[in-house]
RNA sequence: GGCCGAUUAGCUCAGUUGGUCAGAGCGUCCGGUUUACAUCCGGAAGGCCGGGGGUUCGAGACCCUCAUCGGCCACCA
């Protein structure tokens, strides 16, 4: 044994040990409890980070419960992440020069295809890394025929059930990434505007919009505010297109904001959309997809609303209309993902009702069908589920699974169609328009993308001709579904259950489902956790978990959560490299309250790369005295019992202290109380064991006392146990050294006390 | 506007149900090396556990309140 642990020696061969014994395949086992947990999947294209790192809390279960003798299933996989990665390729593609707009969508796909099949192999060998006991013989990429197969299904039976919908609704629109958001992917920020004051003839408004007035289809004020009581119903007249709108009543508006009075316009305002609703007042856009002025003065069309609204206040300001104007702090939407700002637009979209799954998914973490640790995150959750609006899952990227939904052109001659023709010119324009100059083929190869009119006819079969002209010219709805709609049946599809017919399940599906334990990040909780919850008990009738674990975040020596946008990255196979994986991971681990922040630093990782250190000489300790003994031939060492002879008081102290370590540390585990679990073993190997009973033990090692070396031997192989979840590498390592039992220890028996 | 965290040694943080809980790592200081480990061993300095009030025989730990920082949710034009 060489006088420093080097983990770059050991930890590939210990792996492919373990790959090669096979002890990290799932096997279904009436005789066991089946202990199962789904990895959250990392996305693709993806380089790991820390948060993957932390997947170790999952491993630190999986390894407990595989030694405890109960069937595990840790099932790995990767996400194709629709809008992130086409967001990364985007960047690639405009470094280059180009957009997505050179390409039609076919090929625009394939392309992203090919670009997340190389790195997706990285991912998978930096987990290995990692030591993760995961199943690889069970892996699962999300754009998989099959997984893509149950989740049309899925699609299909919503749809049956009136549960999924085309909505006309004002969206949150990202004019720079082209699609539309859930409320969920909408940040909001602080910004400094001005609040400006309009004149609308018989009375005043104030805004912080005022390129949006254009749209304005009425002024509403507040049914009790006494000073616009007698204007009520009368009209109101918009500056500069001197259009008459009605003043109308109505109690959404606030009484002490500007001058009372709000400007109604539905088309690009969430608020104003639903007073219109209220009211039966028209629509009208002054914003179109690209996220340019339409409808408006000839001085303002085509200009992005920034640049309108300098002009509009211009204008308005040359004819006197407007007032004054005031800074203004106040909250805007801006896109998750490039941080643009969010325009609410109008326009048609796919929704899945999810009042009715919610309640169900209330109803399960009520009862304790799921329990949700910290128990503080309950709250979270459920104040959510609560309040859950309907979900729009439809995105118009092209990196994700399509919408089964297919409009046949001669009945939706409405259509709007963008493509490239033959001489790969981009063509836009509405199908009736579009069908004289151009076959039906040429459309449908070069096809970026279509918007159909919110009550156009689809199926949601792809058929060979229409159902209800027999024509042949059909076209696939261009927009895919938001990734969470595919991730969140993931417990379902990767265990091999069939919507369709959920008795012809796969036998894995009977035996792991529902998994054990959901090991996430909080800021997941609403995107995946919950709809994972909704479409367990919508579709399978079960919670897909019985735990969610809330694990914490790794944040930078600022508390700044890290991102690369941030650039304050720790790079874990860096340190892996530098430290090995099972400092790396104890460190993440050790002293780390439940679900609060993990600061990194590199500090933290040598300690545990010294506390690595330790436990290997331990070992170069005993085995070094056993061989210099002439004892180590194993018949003349007996096994450790408590009532063997020649034990002394030290003895007897250090095996009890050792029971009390076993006890505590799982029962700390069972508590999911990691960081204490890892502080309890690391203070009794380091501090009791090392520093007081062996160099207490050396006297007796000298003079070849056979029970010394029993309980030297007994304590330290119980210690390697209680300490593999943690740091699976080195005590494996070691255990091939010290055991009888060669096979593994990661299928070797948890400790017990006597 | 609603909700949730955090505030403990110079730094970063533990302290699970109230009673050797005033701790760890790093840093600092003193001492130690003829072979398990200097990625080590022994020892030391350093905190009235954010302020105030309360419950209790007893409180970092429970309750109230205030302050500061951070986060989440929400339609303030």
């Amino acid at each position: 044994m060489e006088p420093v642990y080097e983990p770059l020696k050991h930890e590939q061969k210990i792996y492919e040990l373990w790959e090669k014994g096979g002890f990290f395949t799932g096997k279904i086992d009436k005789e066991k409890k089946p202990f199962s947990v789904i990895l959250p999947l990392p996305n693709a294209n993806d380089p790991m980070h820390m948060g993957h790192a932390l997947f170790t809390i999952q491993d630190i279960l999986c390894r407990y419960h595989r030694m405890l003798g109960d069937s595990v299933l840790w099932l790995p996989g990767s996400d194709h992440a629709g809008i992130e990665t086409q967001f990364v390729f985007e960047k690639k593609l405009s470094k280059e020069g180009k957009s997505r707009f050179d390409f039609d969508r076919n090929t625009l796909f394939k392309m992203i295809w090919d670009f997340v099949e190389e790195n997706r192999e990285i991912n998978i060998e930096q987990m290995k890394k990692l030591g993760f006991s995961l199943d690889w013989t069970r892996y699962h990429y999300s754009l998989e025929p099959e997984i893509l197969k149950q989740i049309f299904d899925t699609f299909r039976k919503l749809h049956k059930e009136g549960l999924v919908y085309r909505g006309e609704r004002l969206v949150n629109y990202c004019t720079f990434c082209g699609t539309a958001f859930s409320d969920l992917e909408v940040d909001h920020v602080e910004r400094d505007d001005f609040l400006y004051y309009l004149d609308y003839g018989s009375l005043q408004i104030a805004t912080t919009r005022p390129e949006t007035i254009f749209a304005d289809v009425a002024v509403a004020v507040n049914p009790e505010d006494k000073k616009y009581e007698n204007l009520i119903g009368k009209k109101a007249i918009v500056p500069l297109i001197n259009k008459e709108i009605p003043i109308i009543a109505d109690s959404a508006v606030e009484k002490g904001f500007g001058t009372g009075a709000l400007k109604i316009t539905p088309a690009h305002d969430p608020v104003d959309f639903e007073i219109g609703k209220r009211h039966n007042l028209p629509v009208f856009s002054v914003i179109d997809l690209n996220g340019k002025m339409i409808n408006v003065p000839n001085e303002i069309e085509g200009l992005y609303p920034k640049q309108a609204r300098n002009k509009t206040t211009e204008l308005l300001e040359k004819e006197g209309k407007l007032l004054k104007k005031e800074p203004l702090r106040h909250t805007v939407g801006i896109c998750y993902r490039c941080k643009n700002l969010i325009e609410p637009l109008l326009m048609p979209q796919w929704f899945v009702k999810t009042k009715p799954l919610a309640a169900e998914a209330i109803e399960a973490v009520k009862k304790g069908k799921t329990k949700i640790f910290p128990p503080r995150f309950k709250k979270v959750y459920l104040d959510w589920m609560e309040n859950i609006i309907d979900w729009n899952i439809s995105r118009q990227i092209i990196w994700g699974p399509q919408i089964p939904a297919w409009y046949c052109l001669d009945c939706n001659q409405e259509i709007k169609i963008n493509f490239l023709d033959k001489n790969g010119k981009l063509v836009s324009g509405i199908y009736k328009n579009l069908k004289e100059n151009y076959p039906f083929e040429e459309i449908k190869n070069g096809l970026q993308s279509l918007t159909a009119p919110v009550e156009a006819s689809y199926v949601t079969e792809e058929n060979k001709s229409c159902p209800s002209c027999q024509g042949s010219r059909l076209l696939q709805e261009t927009d895919t579904f938001d990734t969470w709609f595919l991730s969140g049946q993931w417990p379902l599809t990767t265990l091999g259950f069939n919507v369709k017919d959920p008795e012809k399940s796969a036998p894995d599906f009977k035996y792991f489902y529902p998994t054990s334990v959901m090991d996430t990040l909080w800021d997941i909780l609403f995107f995946w956790v919950g709809r994972m919850m909704m479409f367990g008990l919508y579709l399978a009738e079960e919670v897909p978990f019985k735990l969610v674990h809330i694990h914490a975040r790794v944040v930078d020596k600022f508390g700044q959560k890290m991102s690369k946008s941030k650039g304050n990255v720790v790079d874990p196979i860096l340190m892996t490299e530098k430290y090995g994986a099972d400092a790396l991971r104890m460190s993440l681990v050790y002293g780390i309250a439940p679900a609060s922040d993990i600061v990194v630093s590199e500090e933290k990782i040598k300690a545990m790369r010294n506390f690595a250190n330790k436990v290997w000489n331990i070992g170069r300790f005993i085995k070094g005295s056993i061989d210099e003994s002439g004892l180590s031939d194993k018949e003349k060492i007996p096994s450790f019992s408590k009532d063997m002879a020649g034990l002394s008081k030290e003895d007897r102290e250090i095996v009890k202290d050792l029971e009390e370590t076993i006890k505590k540390v799982t029962d700390l585990i069972e508590k999911y109380h990691f960081g204490l679990a890892a502080e309890t073993i690391y203070e009794f190997i380091w501090h009791r064991f090392a520093d007081q009973y062996i160099e207490y033990s050396k006297e007796r090692v000298k003079n070849k006392d056979l029970a010394v070396f029993s309980v030297l031997r007994h304590v330290y192989l119980s210690s390697l146990k209680l300490l593999h979840p943690f740091m699976p590498f080195i005590t494996e390592s070691l255990w091939q050294i010290f055991s009888e039992d060669k096979e593994s220890l990661t299928v070797s028996s948890w400790p017990k006390v006597q």
